[in-house]
DNA sequence: AAGAAATGCAACCGCCCCTAT
DNA sequence: CATAGGGGCGGTTGCATTTCT
């Protein structure tokens, strides 16, 4: 027994609105607001509509200083970076970006913005060399963080830890270390998946300040980021893992445990995040690394690419450096 | 030129959250 | 405390437009 619909749906007008609905409409609001009271709406400004109705042609169309089309290569980044960390909630990044509605974002990204990414991504068909924003906006890694510091930190919304994409887990084993929600794209066939930050946090928050470069020298400074493939920084090594069994590991495999199936994954005992799901990865080839790393080697100084060698055992890319 | 296919996007559906009662 | 119902949201649909063949 479902529940009852919020109004009569044989007794409302449906469809695309008339010019003169939105000026009754638009009027209105302007005179009166909204009431409080989307149901009632409706009724009193003279329409034949179902309050949700009102609210959302309102909301997405007739509301003051809404923009439509057009999205620039920084809304963009910002709609990719809070993608790949919190996923499809288009309310809270609509809400990172001015004159947006959510609508318009979530059809942006689904028709336009993902094709983008998946083009870039795509398995075999690497787009060498990378030239969209969107790409330099992942590979370069000091971006990826600033942006996501100096935009407003959607956990506000999220006062409950367990439920907060947002959420850092502390890494019981180090506690310099904490590991942003992981991120992932996924499409009908593959998974992608993309950058996170793994940060370095201290008490009196220096380690906000870390360059890129810095990044992967200090041991206790991990980062995770990319497209398609992932680096670990530890020890002095980094680590690439494109097979599409496996997906992650670090320099210390011993820290990764593989869920069974392999759709699993947890940081020592901490799960990275509750959506997991990372199999199968892309599959890159021994050159299609190298041509990634070496198209991108901004994001990691001082190694050789000719040096990157792959480990038939696990499957995972290594370089020394 | 015209029919087919792809694309863009406004609007709808229905579930879940939150709050007032 | 329980519950009804409005608000909010994400997924999806369907149609108009554009591009392709």
């Amino acid at each position: 027994m479902g529940r009852a619909p919020c109004c009569d749906k044989t007794s409302v007008k449906r469809g695309p609105w008339s010019p003169e609905e939105d000026s009754k409409l638009k009027d209105y609001i302007e005179k009166h607001g909204t009431g409080g009271n989307w149901i009632s709406l409706p009724h009193k400004a003279g329409l034949k509509r179902c309050g949700k109705s009102c609210r959302l042609r309102w909301l997405n169309y007739l509301r003051p200083n809404i923009k439509h089309g057009d999205f620039s290569d920084e809304e963009d980044r910002i709609i990719c970076s809070l993608y790949v960390n919190i996923g499809s909630r288009w309310s809270i990044i609509a809400a990172q970006l001015p004159g947006r509605t959510d609508n318009d974002i979530k059809n942006y990204w689904n028709t336009k913005l993902k094709k983008k990414l998946m083009a870039l991504h795509h398995p075999r068909k690497p787009s060498f060399p990378p030239s969209s924003s969107i790409l330099d906006y992942f590979t370069q890694t000091p971006t990826t963080f600033n942006d996501l510091q100096t935009i407003s930190h959607p956990s506000n919304n999220y006062p409950n830890t367990s439920f907060n994409p947002f959420y850092q887990n502390q890494d019981s084993m180090n506690p310099h270390m904490q590991y942003n929600n992981y991120p992932i794209i996924k499409d009908n066939n593959n998974m992608f998946m993309f950058g996170s930050e793994g940060s370095c946090t201290s008490s009196d928050g220096s380690c906000k300040e870390i360059k890129q470069e810095e990044i992967g020298y200090h041991h206790h400074h991990h980062h995770m980021s990319s497209i398609g493939f992932d680096e670990f920084n530890n020890n002095n090594n980094f680590m690439i893992s494109s097979n599409n069994e496996s997906v992650i590991g670090g320099a210390n495999m011993n820290q990764y445990e593989e869920k069974s199936s392999g759709v699993g994954y947890s940081y020592n005992s901490t799960t990275i995040s509750q959506t997991q799901a990372l199999t199968p990865l892309l599959d890159y080839g021994l050159e299609d690394i190298k041509h990634l790393i070496s198209s991108n080697n901004n994001n990691i100084k001082g190694f050789n690419v000719d040096e990157i060698h792959k480990n038939e055992e696990n499957g995972m890319y290594y370089c020394h450096y």
